[in-house]
DNA sequence: CCGGTTTACTAAATCGATTTAGTTAATGCA
DNA sequence: TGCATTAACTAAATCGATTTAGTAAACCGG
C-alpha cells in the first residue's frame, strides 16, 4: 500500500517526471494531445495524489498561515478567526490556528514552530511581549499583520478598533438616556493591553466631555474570578452607579452573572452595555445594548492585507495602523 | 536575508551537516563537548532555525493533523475543536481546521487537500456523502476519526454521544415537572444525519415509555429561517405544545427569540429545554434547562485516539463506537 | 605492537516534487 | 536543399533536512 508518486505516474505513462510536473502545473505549452491523455490515465488508473511538502520544499511556499490569538475565549477572537478562515480558504490558502493564552512563551513557541513549518505569512494578536521575535519578522520582511493590540514602536501593519470610539458610543448613549453615575469593567490588569487601556481612556474622555466626573470606585479591572463580587461592591457604595459599561464579552457575562444573582432588576436598577457583540443580546430579556466590532470585516482585512503581503514582502515594514469603528446597537438594557 | 540552512551552520561550525542533524536530534552518543560547543555555537550566531517541510518530507510525517467540521456554527463543533487543539498541542501536534458547511463537495477538497499536505491523520465529522473518499482512508490504513455522526457501514472509530439518551433525559425531565405536550424542534433535514435522527428516536422512545402519544405537528425539522414562523405556528395549534426541546442550539437560538418575539412567559405558557450547552443557559431570566454534551472530553479523546493510530495505523479499520453520556442542567425554564 | 573495538565524525543517497538547460525530431521558409 | 525555428519532450540539479554506510584515529588487551 504504498505512496504512488510522480515517479511512478511518469513510468506508467512513459514519459518523464519532468512532463507528468508540467501536466500537472497546466503548462500545456508544448504537450501533445497523445501525451496529455495517457497522463491523465495515469494519474486515474494509479490513484496518484501530489504531495505538497515536496513542492513546498522546492518552491519556498506552503500555501498556509499562522493564526497566532492572545486569547481564543473571547468572542471577538473566534469571530476574526472565521473571517480569516473563510478568506483564506477561498484563497486556497490553509491556516493554522494557535491559542496563546495570554502567555507569552506559548506566542513564542508557536512563532517558532509556525516558521519553522515556514508558513508563508503569520497574523497575530500580540502579547507584547515577544519584541525580539516580532523585531526580527519586519526585519527579514516576513508577512505580519497584528490585530486588535498595538506595539507602538514597530513598523508594522496592524488591524484594531477605534477602541476610544466605542467607549464613547457607550457613554454617549447612557448619558443620553439620563445616566450620570456610569461604571466601567474590564478583564485582565497585567501588561499594558491596548484595548483594555483605550476603552478605558475614551470612557474617561466621552465622562468629561458629558461633565461628569471620572470616580475611580468606578473604574475597575481585574480577573474574572473576582469580577462578580465587584460588581456587588460596586453597587453596595454609598453611591453606586446607575450603569456599568462592560469593557468586553467576559465581563459583560461576569456583570449579567452579577446582576441576576442579586436580583437586580435592568435597567430600572442598573443599566447595563457590553462592548462586543454576543449571541444572546437581542434574545435576552431585557435584551442587551452593545456595541459592536466589525469583527468579520476586520479578520477579512486582516488575510487579504497578509496575502497581499506575501506577494509583496518589500512592504512588511510599512507602518500602517487600520482602525475600524464600532456600531452601537440600542436595546433594552439601557 | 537569506535564509540559513544547516549548511551554513555546518560550514561556520566546521563540521558536516551529518553532525548537525545528529546535534538537533540530541543523538549525542559520540558526540565531542568542543563540536557540541562550535554547534551550539553557530546556531546562535547564525540564527539558524530549522525546516520543517524538509524534515517532514525525509521522515514522512508532519506532525500535524486535520479537523474537517460539518459545521463550525454549532457551539459543540467548537467545543470540540477547542479540546483537540488544547490535546494537540500539548502533544507537539499542529491541528489545520476545516469548514465543509455541510457540503459534500467541500468535505472532498479538504480531505483532498488535507491529504496532499501530508497530514498524519483526519478527524471528521462526517457530511455522510463521500463515501468514496472515507473507504479509500480506511483501505490504506490513514489514520482516522469521525465525530458527531455515523456511517453503518464503515470500519473505523466514532466518537459520538448518546443521543437517545440526551431526549430520553429532556423528555424524562418535561414529564416529571408535568409537562404532557411536549413538541421537539431541530433543524437540518436534508441528509439522515445522525444526531437529528437519533434524538427525535429517542424523543418518541421516551415519550412512549411515559405513555405519552406522540403527535406528528409537535416534531418539526426545517431550516433556520423558517424555525422562528414554525414555533408561532405551533403555539397557535388548536393543542398548543405546553414545553419545546430544542435538539440543538442553533434551533434553542430560535426558539427564544421566538418566544420573546411573542411576549410568551416561560417556563409558565411554554417550557423550554435544549440539548447542547450555551453560555448564557444559566444568565438568562429564566435560566434555561439544557442537556450537555461532555463536548471537552469527547474532542480530547479524539485527539488521543488519532494519535494513538497515527503510531498504530493497522487498527484504523477496526470498528469503535464510543458513546458519551449527555447530562441533564435542571434550571429554571422548565 | 597488532588486530579488534570504540569514538567521533563524514560522504552520499534519499524524500517527491519543480525547474532549467538541453536534446531530438519535425517544420518552415528562402 | 539547407539552416533556423518550433514542438515535444527529458536529464539532472535543486529545495533542506535525515539516515545509512563508511572512514579514520584513538584505545586496549594480550
Amino acid at each position: 500500500m504504498k505512496k504512488v508518486t510522480m515517479r511512478d505516474v511518469a513510468e506508467h505513462a512513459k514519459v518523464s517526471k519532468s512532463t507528468v510536473s508540467q501536466y500537472l502545473n497546466k503548462r500545456y505549452d508544448y504537450m501533445g494531445a497523445e501525451t496529455k491523455k495517457r497522463i491523465e490515465e495515469a494519474i486515474r488508473v494509479l490513484g496518484y495524489q501530489p504531495n505538497y511538502v515536496a513542492r513546498s520544499l522546492k518552491q519556498k511556499k506552503t500555501s498556509t498561515i499562522g493564526v497566532i490569538v492572545a486569547n481564543i475565549l473571547h468572542s471577538f477572537s473566534t469571530q476574526v478567526i472565521r473571517a480569516i478562515e473563510d478568506y483564506c480558504h477561498e484563497q486556497d490558502f490553509h491556516v493554522i490556528v494557535c491559542n496563546a493564552d495570554d502567555d507569552p512563551e506559548k506566542e513564542r513557541k508557536y512563532i517558532e514552530m509556525l516558521r519553522a513549518k515556514q508558513v508563508d505569512g503569520l497574523i497575530v494578536f500580540p502579547t507584547g511581549e515577544n519584541l525580539d521575535l516580532y523585531d526580527r519578522m519586519i526585519e527579514e520582511k516576513f508577512p505580519l499583520v497584528f490585530v486588535d493590540r498595538l506595539i507602538d514602536q514597530l513598523p508594522v501593519r496592524c488591524v484594531l478598533l477605534d477602541n476610544e470610539a466605542a467607549s464613547e458610543l457607550a457613554v454617549d448613549h447612557l448619558a443620553d438616556q439620563g445616566y450620570r453615575r456610569i461604571a466601567i469593567m474590564t478583564t485582565s490588569l497585567e501588561r499594558k493591553i491596548t484595548p483594555r487601556i483605550e476603552r478605558i481612556s475614551g470612557y474617561r474622555k466621552a465622562l468629561e466631555k458629558h461633565g461628569l466626573e471620572p470616580k475611580e470606585e468606578y473604574i475597575k479591572s481585574l480577573e474574572i474570578p473576582s469580577m462578580k463580587e465587584e460588581v456587588k461592591n460596586m453597587l453596595s457604595l454609598p453611591e453606586p452607579p446607575d450603569a456599568i459599561l462592560a469593557a468586553n464579552d467576559m465581563a459583560l457575562m461576569e456583570i449579567l452573572s452579577a446582576v441576576k444573582d442579586e436580583n437586580i432588576r435592568v435597567p430600572e436598577e442598573l443599566a447595563v452595555v457590553g462592548i462586543d457583540e454576543v449571541s444572546f443580546a437581542s434574545l435576552f430579556t431585557p435584551s442587551i445594548t452593545t456595541v459592536e466590532q466589525p469583527a468579520f470585516l476586520m479578520g477579512k482585512e486582516a488575510a487579504a492585507m497578509l496575502l497581499e503581503l506575501t506577494e509583496k514582502p518589500e512592504r512588511v515594514a510599512e507602518k500602517h495602523v487600520l482602525r475600524y469603528e464600532p456600531s452601537l446597537h440600542p436595546r433594552e438594557s439601557s
